[in-house]
DNA sequence: CCGTCGATCTCCT
DNA sequence: GGAGATCGACGGG
């Protein structure tokens, strides 16, 4: 398999490579433990024009400064002070496109997986929700900034799904965000039953 | 099956 | 002080 490499990363357009990632295959090793999920379910974040997005009209803090990093690092944050949600941050330097991971498929280490969890039985809320993905492959606030040319977080190729593979629809949890709430950022793959029961809303 | 609520960090969008 | 890119526990029907 693969790695991703820094032009995926570095596309400017973060809605294709919401697209993309589609499909493909999210690892971690840590501790010798090698666990992964093939990703289902993303959004895009479009940064300063975007007012969904934490890095809406550039504002910069110490949580989101990562999101102006090249394209090809993680950003990990803490959501609900309990959550850590996985993206991907796209695009050029100081351009805050980032594309969170919102649900996968597991296909290596379920067994690790389970146990970081605190579960027992295999069943669609191992990994359908963001929250959930980062607790089973081990993703936490200190992989935040990581590279995801490295060892220990990566993104393995795989082949582009076709347009009609894809379900588009609106953002999870963005009411807050005025005229952006209902854009069609929101990708799953058809069908997929390990995509999350999040709600976009409807306009 | 459904609605409610608590957890508890960051930024006030 | 309040809300948030969330989840799971709990109680009622």
């Amino acid at each position: 398999m693969v790695k991703l490499n820094a032009s995926f990363y570095e596309d400017n357009n973060v809605l294709r490579v919401a697209k993309r990632l589609l499909g493909k295959l999210l690892v971690t090793e840590m501790d010798g433990v090698r666990t992964s999920g093939r990703i289902v379910e993303t959004e895009a974040y479009a940064g300063a024009t975007d007012r969904a997005s934490h890095a809406w009209n550039n504002r910069r803090t110490a949580r989101t400064e990562v999101a102006y990093a090249p394209g090809g690092v993680a950003y990990v944050y803490l959501c609900y002070g309990i959550h850590h949600l996985f993206n991907v941050v796209t695009n050029l330097k100081d351009v805050p496109h980032v594309v969170l991971v919102r649900a996968l498929e597991p296909i290596e280490g379920i067994d690790h997986m389970l146990a970081r969890c605190g579960k027992i039985k295999l069943d669609t809320t191992l990994t359908a929700g963001p929250g959930s993905l980062s607790k089973a492959l081990g993703i936490t606030t200190a992989l935040t900034g990581e590279s995801l040319l490295g060892n220990k977080l990566w993104i393995e190729d795989a082949p582009n799904l076709p347009g009609s593979a894809i379900e588009t629809g609106t953002r999870v949890g963005v009411a807050y965000a005025m005229e952006d709430t209902y854009l069609p950022y929101r990708y799953s793959i058809k069908g997929n039953k390990w995509v999350s029961k999040g709600k976009g809303l409807k306009k």
